[in-house]
DNA sequence: CTGATGTAAGTTAACGATGACTAACGTACA
DNA sequence: TGTACGTTAGTCATCGTTAACTTACATCAG
């Protein structure tokens, strides 16, 4: 269970990395965002790497439900993912602590003990995207000749390959005006042949 | 115009960033890996600013003859697709240092003030390939209900993440065993319907 | 109610390692 | 004789981490 001063140091922390960059990421930094000591911070984490997991872990509850809101819409799916990416994208947009959920694997790559961790955010995001594509599937609404989990490839890749370029951009086209191509794209190549 | 040295020095420093990544690209471990003092290093770079930029046009140099190849097959473009992916991931599989081409723009973050020729590179990549499907569409040989761009952004994002997994899973199973999957579903997806 | 005691959470001030970088000096050779 | 290229031995900043000490507060015996 985690405390509410441990929320505060992650929280912060993950705003560091998100707006700064990894190497911003140091325990003199993360204490001096929430206005404490350095060795306060070992008060609530032992080292940094716990720090670092601790951080994985909230960056997977923030991201496990957004897939599942995808899961649940039954009705109309191919909308669906256009609402999906659309949340997605305005999250990402005005909270840059959200671009880290996407890019956790590349960012956190520094510390090699969290590659398990790593691997597991990355195939979790995958096959929530693969069950959805095999759900849609069974429904008759999406091409079946491609293996789902090919698709959840194809659409992660692109999800993520439009954000770094728009994170180096520094910004600066809006990241919804790319989602219209994006979503356009997808749903005209998947959809029935 | 480069010296010896500097190639020297340039080159151990993409192999030393791609075998154990880029928190162990330090003056220190450049100037072990050839046999030197640190200080020698700054005899033929001022910084080390200066060697990063360098390592990014070295990149260029590795990257850009490779789409020449893609964009000089004329008789069967989209056979020239595999051809080109399969040098790709034979390329990054046996040589690390080429794992760094195509992610340069994550790896080299650390220096704000590569960002112009981080843009460039990728920017590069994309249009090299935006230009290849134009081509092939011109051709009638490909679906043109997408932009060029559009195709370029999923093939590149999605080359780019199955290598990313790859890596992630420590070179588990062969690139080559994902290639297939990867060239299969592009070209589904992109021939005329 | 009082006072002792334990604990959670903070502080200051260091530690050793390591980062980029530099000054001063040595040497081989055109 | 000067230039290219190397060395040793440092500078200074910053990293993760720790030791030693302080403070606030909850608990509980008398």
């Amino acid at each position: 269970m985690q405390t509410q001063r441990q929320r505060e140091l992650i929280e912060a922390a993950i705003h560091l990395t998100a707006t700064e960059g990894i190497q911003k990421l140091t325990i003199r930094n993360v204490a001096a965002a929430i206005g404490v000591s350095e060795a306060a911070v070992y008060r609530h984490f032992e080292s940094k790497h716990a720090l670092l997991q601790a951080i994985l872990e909230h960056l997977n509850t923030l991201l496990a439900p957004r897939f599942m809101l995808l899961l649940k819409q039954t009705d109309t799916p191919l909308a669906a993912l256009k609402i999906f990416l659309d949340d997605l994208f305005s999250l990402l947009e005005h909270n840059a602590a959200f671009t880290l959920m996407l890019f956790a694997e590349e960012t956190f790559n520094v510390d090699a003990e969290l590659r398990p961790e790593l691997m597991g955010l990355l195939e979790g995001n995958l096959s929530h995207l693969s069950s959805f594509y095999a759900s849609i599937m069974e429904k008759g609404l999406c091409r079946t000749d491609l293996r789902p989990e090919q698709l959840a490839l194809i659409t992660f890749g692109t999800i993520r390959l439009t954000v770094s370029r728009w994170h180096l951009q520094k910004n600066e086209n809006s990241l919804h005006a790319q989602l219209d191509a994006l979503c356009n794209s997808l749903q005209t190549l998947f959809e029935l042949q």
